[in-house]
DNA sequence: ATTATCAGATTTGTCTGACAATATCTTGAC
DNA sequence: GTCAAGATATTGTCAGACAAATCTGATAAT
């Protein structure tokens, strides 16, 4: 049902042979994305995006020319150059006529972009991933929390609060989940420095990476909590010395949880 | 000049009046910016971006349709589209069919972008921007200096080491600007930590906006090549807690720059 | 009176085909 | 061998059409 699109350019004639396989798993794997409600050029950037990011078109090579996307998936250039202009914004790739769109260094990539993010811990190796994204918040968040400590406001305060008793009710793991982020992003925000508040996605990101791992222990899921409460407690009584070491005592606690998971 | 560009809501008739002389002006800006080199979308991307940071399209709002942008800048509807495709790639804004494009709320914009950056950077209050920068900074570069001092590689010293002769030996301002920059990426990249690269152009921005500031004081300039050389030593012999210090002193003396020139 | 359903209108989404601009590569002259 | 001019491939830009989505308001049903 999908094989007949194939009708429009058979192109030249060369790439017709080959790759017909190819060709085949590429639209699926691109319909499968698309029933998942994005548009088209969403999907074309998420897909290119990810084979960018997996390497499979190393930095400094150059990409398939916008007409061969347009046969791979059988989509319009227009769709194609959309999402290839999204690409570029995140500096995953710069265009030029006649030479094409060409991979940046790895270096330039804007790592910190949700996307791009999301790419990057879908590799091969998310362990690794994860110890990076921890080593960060170690740098980040400490800082971040002693901020806020010194400086939240009354509403962000009460933000702060109201995620963390709601990761203490919540009744699923998708939903504690979701208010842990909150806590943490919110924790930010009060921060007062705009520049952290981007940094939130690395957060997300490291729990919906965990996501898989938790669940097992509830003597784990108690102890967190506590952690958690502990930092709220510093950020509410005003002290940052206290909340910085509240927050290296979570992250400790998660990189514990992720050598667990390590181990295994 | 700004007012007037609040048009928006005049809805269907009203609109069509009023900024003849607007549309020349928003005309005369795109022109301005594309002999500058850039192509169509990314000179509309730049524009349409910076309105929005600047803030002429508060979040929440929707944005004037593609249609009015076309008609308005006098390009084809394709170079709106993939303009707009690009902020939407860098959390700008989102859209949907029939509802428009809607200006995302300030803390999913990705701040942490190059071009965001800039666009924020030539805000109003560009000292306050610079403090934000440098606190930022004194949360980083530290630590990552600390982790460039014990993880370095011998390639990576090497690019450390020459960008901090070159920046001694420069010539023009210029010419050591971009040293000074080098000079602190490559320390980044030597943390071998691959999210903390990323965050090389927030040292990029503030170089650049203090740019303006400096060439006063020789002597500021041989002591800030002598706190340079300070952190070069301190990576080279591998010693990350006098790493920490010595980039906390520079960081100090760029504070005094920028409160300098903020009394002035 | 409130809710449900449907028609119309508006805006983005997608496709097509054409031509322009640009940079690389080739060919030829010197 | 070097340099210059032209061929060529690829992105850049444009115009116009239709599809899809969704908001709005009107009408009908409970």
């Amino acid at each position: 049902m999908a094989e007949d699109r194939r009708g429009r350019a058979a192109g030249t004639e060369a790439a017709a042979e080959a790759p017909v396989a190819d060709v085949r798993a590429d639209e699926a794997r691109l319909r499968g994305f698309r029933i998942s409600g994005a548009s088209v050029h969403a999907a074309l950037a998420n897909e290119i995006g990810q084979r960018i990011v997996r390497g499979d078109y190393p930095p400094g090579t150059t990409l398939p020319n916008e007409q061969k996307w347009s046969q791979t998936f059988d989509v319009s250039r227009s769709a194609v150059r959309e999402a290839i202009k999204m690409l570029m914004a995140k500096n995953l790739l710069v265009s030029r006529p006649k030479v094409g769109s060409r991979v940046e260094p790895r270096d330039r990539w804007n790592l910190l972009d949700r996307d791009v993010l999301g790419w990057y811990a879908s590799a091969p190796d998310r362990l690794k991933f994860l110890r990076t994204v921890q080593e960060f918040r170690y740098i980040i968040e400490p800082e971040a929390t002693a901020l806020a400590a010194t400086r939240r406001s009354e509403e962000q305060m009460a933000e702060i609060t109201q995620a963390c008793t709601e990761m203490g009710t919540a009744r699923f793991l998708s939903e504690r989940t979701e208010a842990d982020t909150r806590f943490h992003v919110a924790i930010l925000r009060a921060s007062g420095n705009e520049l952290l508040v981007p940094l939130g996605v690395l957060i997300e990101s490291t729990l919906d990476n965990l996501f898989g791992f938790i669940t097992r222990e509830v003597n784990d899921l108690k102890y967190a909590q506590e952690l958690h409460e502990d930092i709220e407690k510093c950020i509410r009584l005003q002290r940052p010395e206290a909340a910085r070491k509240a927050v290296r005592r979570l992250l400790a606690n998660t990189d514990e949880i992720i050598g667990r998971a390590a181990s295994r």
